[in-house]
DNA sequence: GCCAACGTTGGC
DNA sequence: GCCAACGTTGGC
């Protein structure tokens, strides 16, 4: 049973065209430093999952893109790294804290917006429309995903 | 730049 | 374990 996701990108640092243009359009997911949205990729993710790409922190957020995941967890290597600026000192490397997963682009899509996920009744309960919600990762529901799926046919 | 809504930290 | 203060996220 496939299971569905939302991962959130500022376009600035990883835009979907600066994924589908990595090789084999694959960017490991680093940067993750928060327990719950870590928590998702460790305990629910596994390899084939779907993933909406989104783009947060810009002129025009939404989902970009259809991704799915393409590796299992692993150590994310900038929690050891002083100069990155997702440096975790209290990160040891024989337990790390924080874990990363290897997203594979499939494609971009016309760019859903905020304003048009919000108007569609369906996708009321849809994680990231709710009132407050800042996850990075959250999973999505296949009925939301079928929702999302037809929007963009 | 503002600010609401969270998450984290740290004193007690 | 509580909770105030502080930091961050992210849409607008």
């Amino acid at each position: 049973m496939p299971q569905y996701w939302l991962m959130k990108s500022e376009p600035d640092e990883v835009s979907i065209d600066d994924a589908l243009a990595a090789p084999d359009a694959t960017v490991a997911w680093t940067g993750v430093r928060n327990y719950q949205a870590r928590n998702f990729m460790r305990d629910g993710m596994k390899v084939g999952d779907g993933v909406l790409f989104y783009h947060s922190s810009c002129p025009e957020p939404g989902i970009a893109g259809i991704a799915r995941v393409a590796s299992g967890i692993q150590p994310d290597p900038t929690q050891f790294d002083p100069k990155s600026p997702y440096y975790d000192a209290g990160a040891k490397k024989e337990d790390p804290r924080w874990l990363l997963v290897d997203v594979q682009a499939l494609r971009k899509t016309r760019l859903l917006a905020l304003p048009e996920l919000r108007a569609k009744p369906e996708l009321a309960d849809l994680v990231i429309l709710r009132k407050g919600n800042r996850l990075s990762i959250t999973p999505v529901e296949p009925a939301h995903w079928k929702v999302i799926e037809k929007m963009l046919a």
